[in-house]
DNA sequence: CTTGGCACTCTATAATTGCGAGTGCTAAAG
DNA sequence: CTTTAGCACTCGCAATTATAGAGTGCCAAG
């Protein structure tokens, strides 16, 4: 009782000996035995000695054993230091790296991009993919059209940034001509074109309240217009996921059920878009393991994810979700440098 | 070896026999006997005759036997005639009619539509839905405009039918001016628009063989652009799946192997667009039952497809996926619907 | 501190059994 | 000729038991 609580220090041995149990489980996915561990590694030593370490490790909280007479399975406190201490991640091959530098190759669309990059990771990985859709806050406004339809309807074309179109349809007070549409997108065009759409917001916000009376007609129905096409650029609030399917070849997910909620909650969206939400602050790659998401679909799965940037503007995360078990040597890599690409292949400009 | 092939009638009573059994085993899920068939119809028949008949339908290949001391299943034939002849098609509720025209109101965007209308078919028949992408061919040119981009680029933007919007990136010979694409645009405005697309790819070429000498710079652009817009339209390659995750639901796809494979096809959409294919010159509700569909990943898998159009021009295909033993009496009227009130609301100009 | 030995525990796999459901056949009844 | 009851038979499914294998914890000796 008057001990400090023993924040034991993990011998250089035992260290040692739980990175091997973890890469060993992770590529087997059984749990390891001691006999195993003497064998796989280079220290020389009994088995039993390894069941002693074993046994500190276990009362430690980084090992479990699923039942009496089977080897040790790391617990998610184990995983959690094996990555953050134990883990020598691999550079990518040169090779790899050209091979998605050439899927990600700047002056496609950006949603082809997003996609892209959403089948890459899927795709290297062998797991799930995913890719946020970036933030448009900070996108340059380079047109904006206007186009009558009937029933005091209008569609809203807006380029941005120089090669990404949105479209939606607005309802307005009174119907237009198309004479008139043209002078209120000439008007907003002069403008406000070349600011990002954040200070076009803003900056309409203030024109509405200084001078609404003082305004013609003609303005007027640029800023009513405006205000509908403009606000509804609100959060990211979707992602493009891509190989979901891998996530069927894993054993521990092989039960349908599990499948199942898994898929569901990718459908829903929600969740995973909030826990997307606290990566985008996060300076590199983060990673979940287990229940550390806090969401308990994915409680024998792990994310791995990044922030992707264009001039030190985060407009999103990607990552990938996999099983715990996964190579996270391997993974980690993989999404710092997709995001990385990303990144360059949305910043060219034209 | 001298009778003719008995193509033997079947008897009304086996005819009614046969159709319980269908809708026995598509509610229960598992081989029905004749105790069961006994009890349950109204012909007030021992097991034993049900028996003698039994082994009538399934010399036929009408039903079929799991194993020696299990009740009968439908074969595919079973499920064919049974679909053909013996359904009696529930018309749906007019509540749920009002429902799904609620849901496809008609002012809302194609794209929107058209996932609407998917995931309204995988909503309400609890399977998966699919909506192919609708032929662009027909839709109507309602405007053109060209932005230009670096390294002779143009942004080119197309609004179709009043309401759609595609864009894509074009590359040309040399480099534009604003006021050149702008001269560019008008010129095909005028000339172009209000025609189908069709129709509009079909004077291009013309056009093109006719007088490209005699043509002047700002035209020859115009056209060297048009050209590069208009060929891509090609026939319909995509769809839009809804629900998959329903299927995940049946006993008769929990295996997991089953499942990825069918979940594979998804992806692959190329043996389903296919299929679809198929299916857009049928008057109706066309059904795939099991192995009929050629694909061996439906083989335990209905199709349910019906064409949508607009003013009598078949612009996709719709249907539902699940398995062989759905409830079709619901499913065809669903499937029906559905494709009739996409069309209508497809068809809304404006 | 390390190691070999040993008893013990627990799982996974296979083999065995019994039960229930349903059939096909036969012979009798309508 | 059709329908029915009776009966032996077959088969799958679930529960039970047996067996083998892997791995542990502990102890006593090196």
């Amino acid at each position: 009782m008057s001990e400090i609580t023993p924040k034991k220090v993990l011998s250089e041995r035992a260290q040692h000996l739980l990175r091997v149990l973890v890469q060993c489980y992770i590529q087997e996915g059984q749990p390891v035995g001691s006999r195993m561990l003497s064998r796989v590694t280079a220290l020389d030593l009994s088995p039993a000695t390894i069941r002693n370490v074993m046994a500190d490790l276990e009362e430690m909280g980084l090992v479990h054993s699923p039942h009496t007479s089977a080897g040790r399975v790391p617990t998610v406190q184990g995983y959690r230091l094996f990555v953050d201490s134990l883990l020598t991640v691999a550079p990518l091959q040169s090779a790899e790296v050209a091979s998605l530098k050439l899927q990600l190759a700047p002056g496609l669309a950006p949603q082809d991009l997003i996609e892209s990059a959403s089948t890459m990771l899927s795709g290297i990985s062998r797991m799930a993919g995913v890719v946020t859709m970036p933030r448009r806050e900070h996108f340059a406004l380079r047109q904006v059209e206007f186009l009558p339809l009937s029933d005091n309807r209008v569609l809203a074309i807006l380029v941005m940034n120089e090669r990404e179109v949105q479209n939606r349809v607005i309802h307005v007070g009174r119907s237009y001509s198309g004479a008139e549409l043209q002078q209120a997108a000439n008007y907003l065009n002069a403008e406000f074109v070349g600011k990002d759409i954040a200070t076009v917001r803003q900056k309409l916000l203030q024109e509405m309240q200084d001078t609404r009376e003082s305004m013609n007609s003609m303005m007027q129905a640029a800023i009513e217009m405006a205000e509908q096409v403009f606000p509804l650029e609100t959060d990211n609030d979707d992602y493009v996921l891509a190989g979901q399917n891998n996530l069927m070849d894993f054993a521990e997910l092989s039960n349908v059920d599990k499948l199942r909620l898994l898929f569901q909650a990718f459908n829903q969206k929600r969740d995973l878009l909030t826990l997307f939400d606290q990566c985008v602050r996060a300076e590199g790659v983060q990673i979940f393991i287990g229940e550390e998401s806090g969401y308990k679909v994915l409680d024998e799965c792990s994310v791995v994810t990044a922030p992707y940037s264009v001039n030190g503007k985060i407009l999103g995360v990607l990552g990938v979700i996999g099983p715990t078990r996964m190579a996270y040597e391997r993974v980690i890599p993989i999404v710092d440098m997709t995001a990385k690409l990303l990144g360059a292949a949305l910043n060219q400009r034209g």
